[in-house]
Parts: structure tokens; sequence; C-alpha cells
DNA sequence: AAAGAAGCCGAAAAGGTTTTCTGAAGATAG
DNA sequence: CTATCTTCAGAAAACCTTTTCGGCTTCTTT
């Protein structure tokens, strides 16, 4: 910084002596507390605001027991899932006198038993545990002494309490959009096996196509999450099986590839073959022609609820314990229906 | 938080009277100052070990005056731009013992004033200020009683200390990367006018292009940063000047977009036209077809640079004033030169 | 053996705020 | 005019840690 420093921040004795009265009185004042006659308050005020006092918040907590802060710890902030959690989380607690202290393991946990060990020194009031992958991560234990909500990964421990997408529901929900648009040949193509979303959409896939008294056409397509393997599946899928009808993609860049192959083997979206995809992306999904049609996680959504459930918490209420989901939104675009 | 927490945070009076010793020398082994026998520090640590006593950092920062906390205020946590930066800064942090508040302004000056308070009642150590665009933005301000780094978005005022990317220079190395490639009849499409990366870049663009004895194909054309709009300048382009050899993209979007309008138009890429963009933004570059060429803007070195700048200001060395550009690096992939 | 030195520990103050309790002044009632 | 009550201001303690300084013990030196 270029500029000078004040040799020193004023504090509340810096206001009281400045209004002619004591510390206690002058805190009194500035907090609203009665017990301060009208025009003494003022006089306080007055002195508060021509000093810019901003009271220390260290010495508040430290009598208080209360910091007003609260931290926010994930395992990979490049993810793209992290942000709209922080954003909602943020948001939720912006609006009050909290502030988040933003703390990155990168997937590490050594990192993440030190950044805990920050945390809690710095006597946060709650923890909020971002994962990057909706597979159950290992629960930090019972001995935090502060409110913990996991969100997006869940905590392998029943007692924990934890904040997930309901990816079984979301696939159920694509399928029944498809089914409803008229489609009955439908394909799956999605990432990596190992990821308990590409799973969970999967089994929801399969509940509601049998619901429909339908059938996957072909297995359904493991892979890796990228707009790569959307291309080379959906050219194997179209020379396997002609008569599909959609392809349901596991994830936004899957189905930008999958776009992608219809397009350049001929077929028209969505007039042959629908395409659907998981998360909207919007950068993905508005850019694409036709733009296309998604489910939503609602993450924003999820991110704002583990912050009120740390609130609630704070609040002495019972949040309860084990995984709740979050239920997706259907966000329907031009590469499952037809313009006008 | 399901499990019941206890009655009290440990305090080193506890581990002092555990230890049979007073709280100056229980502090004294713990921080391994001298002046303490070996086998009482070796008690003290024990008994801290056994009752997971974690020093309250409020209580130590009230007292030296230095909260080991950074404030990070965002205006658009949602940009991508962002996050990178963000990573870089939490990197060059988290190696130490600085803990990071990260506030989101959402662009909004009244809720960016409010944070501010906050974050210097909670008495931080630091600041840095990250814009959403590279156009300069108004200064907090000299008053601030803390070291203050403007990032992406430098500041209005002289005297505050900003550090921003070198887009002139990106555009110029984009030129000389294309030329470098035997091309000659180079076009620019872009962003909005609105944006100083947009203009920034073009002018490094003429610049270079001027230095190699060339002339820019047509104007420079402006618009939005989509995919769309790189399709439709690109159709535009092709048409009119039939006889262009490159195509530069104010972003990776627009340069996806002017991808897939080339071979939607028969022009092979890179062999009848090179495409580039900026930014390097992987999600997009790696998975078109061929892989885009890109200028990286190195934001997250920025961010690292910006929290390193912070640093030294605190240990009171003199960071200097006005505006510092952080170089851009050339990837190149498929889409300016042929495999192999 | 006495004096000085070195090693080790504890008492106390400091940091800034909030809260409780005491006390003083003024007001009201008898 | 006295006794009781109300209103308002201030003194002091509490939160937890670090640091300084004084003092006690033990060892070394002459």
């Amino acid at each position: 910084m270029a500029r000078t420093d004040p040799a020193r921040a004023v504090t509340l004795t810096d206001v009281a002596r400045l209004a002619g009265v004591s510390v206690a009185t002058a805190s009194k004042a500035l907090n609203g507390r009665d017990q301060v006659k009208d025009s003494t308050r003022q006089r306080v005020v007055e002195a508060a605001e021509r000093l810019s006092f901003s009271p220390n918040a260290l010495a508040r907590g430290l009598l208080a027991g209360r910091t007003g802060t609260v931290g926010l710890l994930t395992s990979d902030l490049e993810g793209r899932f992290v942000i709209p959690i922080l954003m909602g989380a943020e948001d939720a607690f912006g609006a009050g006198q909290v502030s988040v202290f933003l703390c990155d393991a990168r997937g590490d946990a050594i990192r993440e038993q030190y950044h805990l060990r920050a945390l809690l020194g710095r006597r946060v009031d709650g923890l909020i545990i971002v994962g990057r992958q909706t597979d159950p991560r290992p629960s930090l234990g019972p001995d935090i002494p502060v409110p913990v909500v996991y969100a997006y990964a869940p905590s392998d421990h029943p007692d924990d309490r934890s904040l997930t997408p309901d990816n079984t529901g979301a696939g159920r929900m694509a399928v029944e959009h498809l089914v409803a648009c008229g489609r009955t040949r439908i394909a799956h193509i999605t990432g990596e096996h190992a990821y308990a979303a590409a799973r969970d959409r999967a089994a929801g896939v399969r509940d509601a196509l049998t619901a429909a008294g339908l059938e996957l056409v072909g297995d359904v397509m493991y892979s890796e999450w990228s707009e790569r393997w959307g291309r080379d599946a959906t050219a194997m899928l179209l020379e396997q099986h002609p008569e599909i009808d959609a392809i349901l993609c596991g994830s936004d860049q899957i189905a930008r590839g999958a776009l992608d192959m219809a397009h350049a083997l001929g077929r028209s979206v969505p007039d042959d073959v629908a395409v659907m995809g998981f998360d909207n992306w919007e950068v993905l999904t508005t850019n694409s022609r036709p733009e296309l049609t998604s489910i939503d996680a609602n993450l924003q959504q999820l991110g704002r609820t583990a912050a009120q459930w740390v609130f609630a918490a704070l609040d002495g209420k019972d949040i309860g314990t084990g995984t709740q989901f979050v239920d997706g939104r259907l966000v329907i675009r031009g590469s499952t229906v037809a313009r006008r």
C-alpha cells in the first residue's frame, strides 16, 4: 500500500474521551442499550462517527464466545460445482453479520487437517465442508466443537448432517421429460463409473424407463466427462442403434459432443434425435445450436440451505442427522423440444 | 451439527493446570521460547495434546495487533476470472499462517462498503480487491489502515497498487504467433467495445500487425462475448473476405463459434483458416476439434503476486504505486498449427 | 564459604470490548 | 423535610494469550 497508515486504530476509549464519557457508557450508547440519556447517546454517536470508529471484532468475539465467522472448507476450488455452493452460502451469510473464511484443501487430507486446525483456532462459529464429488467423504469426526454441515459430498458417518443433490431423482426427471416429449428409444452416455453422480443418475434413468414400460437402448455407456467422449459415443451409438430418438448425456459437456456428432452425421436435433444434459452449465447449454435442455442441480440453493442449517444449529435448534437430498430443476431448451 | 459440544473451549489455563505450571510458562513452552526447562516443556506439550488445545487466535491477535487474516473482496464471484486469482492468492497465503476472508459484493457499491467495514472491524492485516473486468475501478481511498492491492481491475487512483493482465501485450503476442505461422490475412472478432479487455487486445493486434507490415482484414468486429457472435461474425467475414487465413477471436467462446461456422462453411482449420482465442478456458479450448490455441492470462500467478505484495507491505517493504501488468502466455494447440 | 552468574518459573500487565453492579443525582410521595 | 424510587453514569471484572520483569534456586568461581 502506498499511503501511510495511522499509528493506531481508533478504539472505544478514544470515542469515550472525545464524548466526555466512560467507555462503559460509550459501549452502551453505541449498542442501543438503555440506561443512557438520549443526549448522551447522541454525543457518543457523533464522536464515533467523527473518528470513524469501528469496534474491534476480536475483542468482542473474545468476550462473547461468538465470532460471527464461519469456515468454508472446500476440497477443490477449481471444480465448477463448488462455486455456486459457495455463492449460495455467502449469500445467506452475507445478509447477516457473518464473514466467511474460505479454505481450499486441494483434495489433500493433510492440508484439510491443517486448515481445520486454523479455523478452529480462529474460533469459527460453524463449518461447511464442500466436497468436489457427490461420493461420500470421510467424516471430520464427532469432536468438532462447532456445528458442521457437509455439502455436495455427504459425510460417510450417519450422525453427521449432509446435503447433496438428488441425482437419482434427476435421472428420473430427465427420462420423464424425454418420454413426455414422445421419445421411446432412449440411450444414455455418461461419465466415469467411479463417480456416484454417474451411477445415481443412471439408476434414476432405469427406474423411470421401467416405470414408463420402456427399456434403455444398449447399455449405459460409462467413460470420461468430456466432449470428446460425447462425440465418440454418439458415433458408435448411431451406427449400432440407428433407431434411437433420444440421447441422454451425463453432463452438458458430453451433450455438447453428442450434439456435434449428431449434426456431423446428418441427424437433426431435436427432430430426429433429442439430446439432453445434466448440470445446466450455462456457458455450454445456452451457446449450443440448438440450446441444450438440462437438469440444474440447484447448487446455489444447496449452499444457502447449508448456511441456514449452520445458523439454525447455532441458535440451538436441532437440525437432525443424515443426508438430505436437494431436488434438481428441469430447464427445457431447444435440444429436446422444437421451437414454437 | 448432531453431536453435543463441550461446554467450553479448552484454554491455556487448563493446559497449565494439568501440567502443573503457570500460564506464562505454558505459553512459553508451547511457543518455543527459551527460559523453559526441557522436561517442563515436554509436560506442557503433552498436556496440550491430551486436551487437544488450540490457542485462541482472537486473544493472540488482540494482543499482537496482527490477526493473520486477509480480506479478499471481489465484485463478482460468478465470473470465471475471479476464481483463478482467488486460488492463486489462497495458495500463496495458505502456505503460511494466513486465513482468507472471502466477500462477494455482487457488483454493488453499497454491499462493497458494507463488507469493507466488516473486514476492517475484524482487523484484517491486508486487502485484495478483485474486479470482474480489466477496466479501472473506483479506489477505496487513502484512508484504509491496511495494505491494499487491486487485482484484475486496477484502481483508478495512481497512488494505489494494482495488478492487471497485459491485454495489449496479449494482443501483440497473438498476432506474432499467427504471423510466425505464415498467416498474413488476419481478421479480429471480439466482444463488447465497452470492455477495456476488448479494446486493449485490439490495440495490441494493430500494433503487431503494423510492426509486421500487415493490415487487419476488415475492421475490428466488436459485439458480445458469445459463441453465437463468433458464429455470426465468422459467417459474415468469410462471405465478405473469403481470402482470410486467420481469425483471431477476443475470447475462447467466440473462437468456438468461429470454429463451428468455419467447419459448417467447409473451411478446414487450421489448413484453410487458423482460429485463435484468448483466456485459455480449458473446458472450451481442449474439447474443441481441433483444440484451440489461446493466450492464457496467468491469473493464478496474478493472484499469487497480489498476495505476495500484501505480505511484503506487511513486512514494511515498499511495494510502490501504480499498475503493474502481468504477461500472458501463448498456449499453442491444433487450431493454428497442423499436427505433426 | 561467600559472591556472582545462570537457569528457570510465576506474577502482572496489556490488548479492546461488554456487562454487571454500585453509587450519585434528581424526582416523587408522604 | 425526609424517605423511597427512578434514572443515568462509571468502576471493575471478564474473555485468553503473550511478554516483561522480578525473584528463587542451583551452579560456578575465587
